[in-house]
DNA sequence: TTCAATTATAAAAAAATCATTAAAATAATT
DNA sequence: AATTATTTTAATGATTTTTTTATAATTGAA
């Protein structure tokens, strides 16, 4: 029995991983994990899971913070988002709504409870029938993540990886300006910090590459695709 | 470059203390430093700083302890605070928590990686989540935070932060008059300190640019947008 | 009306931010 | 291991934005 519902684990302790893995996987959900912030992001950019279950307290990136992020994420934005807490944090609760969380889960977790939390929580996003995106088309570019490639005008670009996820991101929302720091976390993670001139390098050899036109620098702020 | 935000340093080693607030210095904070817990709640009492990073492990009091009582001094509720561990001391982390801590920072510290928690946290604090008006139609004056874009009459126009910022402002309450000091606030950031007719000079601007007539002069107390 | 306070304005100075290049460091491939 | 490709840093220059300064103009109260 497969759903073929696609459910996104975040959490730094291996055993809840695995156990809760154990349980979802039973109930018919594709898994995938992720042990910290970052290594959440970097798969729910490519997996655009259904739900996403976040450990509020980790090391380095809380999920708080990951959810934040996520929430800016084009493609993410219609995602389910839960939150593990343990019991007696609630303050948290507050804070973790305004960031865009849809559900709370206490911990310990009992198995039961938590299947039946996710079927509501899947049913309830049914309604949101969004499309991920695999292929980006705007402006005669179109990117192809299937095939990690750049198609301007018909003619294929071969881009390196950084350059590839940094364009993938700006186009897949023409006209959106992406922060910096948005785009650290996005393209970089978050604390595989590097320069603050690296993006610039890299949108230097973009602009190269696709022409001077389609990114736009938006001054304090960041950059835009638009054609 | 100035922040404006003040940060509590409290370690033992002298080294640590000097590493970080070189670090943290050349980012504009404004840093004091503590060699022990009591030092540090002398500090924390009078400066009440926006961030407080303890060391988790220093002789006399530790940092939990102090931490405890940071948490119990009036002013210092909503102060962040984030431990300094050792790499593998992970059950403290837990217990750091119950005690109020925001945050921990492992050991070996890379200064990249603690300037982009350092940030991280103090949006936190911030209250960052503050729901900016993403759209906002006035008068034939449309602003798109998304974007980054002031559209009037159908024509865009790109407008520097500072002016776009202090527009979305006036622009988000029609007629309400925003004094000069509400204005600083919202638009420049508590702390940050600037020339009186450093305002005038934007409102002129923004008049420039969209006209004369949206802006109106209410001497003596500040601007209000109208249509 | 007159005066003091406040704001307007333009130009200059200062600061922040970005662009660009070349070189160094990493990573990937052969 | 050597070569090549990619990524990052570092240094410098250019540009834009922000702030200050100085002076003029305006306002509203006495």
């Amino acid at each position: 029995m497969n759903t073929g519902k696609k459910i996104l684990l975040v959490d730094d302790e291996q055993d809840i991983l695995e156990f809760l893995s154990y349980n979802l996987k039973k109930e018919g959900y594709d898994l995938y994990t992720a042990n910290n912030g970052n290594e959440a992001l970097t798969i729910a950019k490519n997996v655009i899971p259904d739900l996403i279950i976040l450990d509020v307290m980790m090391p380095d990136m809380d999920g708080m913070e990951t959810c934040r992020i996520l929430r800016e994420l084009p493609g993410l934005q219609n995602v389910m988002i839960a939150f593990l807490t343990a019991r007696n944090e609630d303050y948290s609760q507050i804070a973790g709504f305004e960031v865009g969380a849809d559900d709370y889960i206490n911990k310990p977790i009992k198995p039961r409870v938590l299947i039946s939390r996710i079927k509501a929580l899947l049913r309830r996003a049914e309604g949101d029938n969004s499309e991920k995106i695999e292929k980006i088309e705007s402006g005669g570019i179109k990117i192809d993540r299937e095939r990690y490639l750049i198609i301007q005008d018909g003619i294929e670009l071969n881009l390196p990886k950084k350059e590839f996820e940094l364009l993938a991101l700006l186009a897949s929302k023409p006209g959106k300006v992406f922060t910096r720091e948005l785009i650290l976390y996005s393209v970089w993670g978050g604390d595989v910090v590097v320069g603050d001139r690296t993006i610039d390098v890299h949108i230097r050899k973009l602009r190269e590459k696709i022409g001077e036109d389609f990114i736009k620098t938006i001054k304090g702020i960041g950059y835009k695709f638009e054609f």
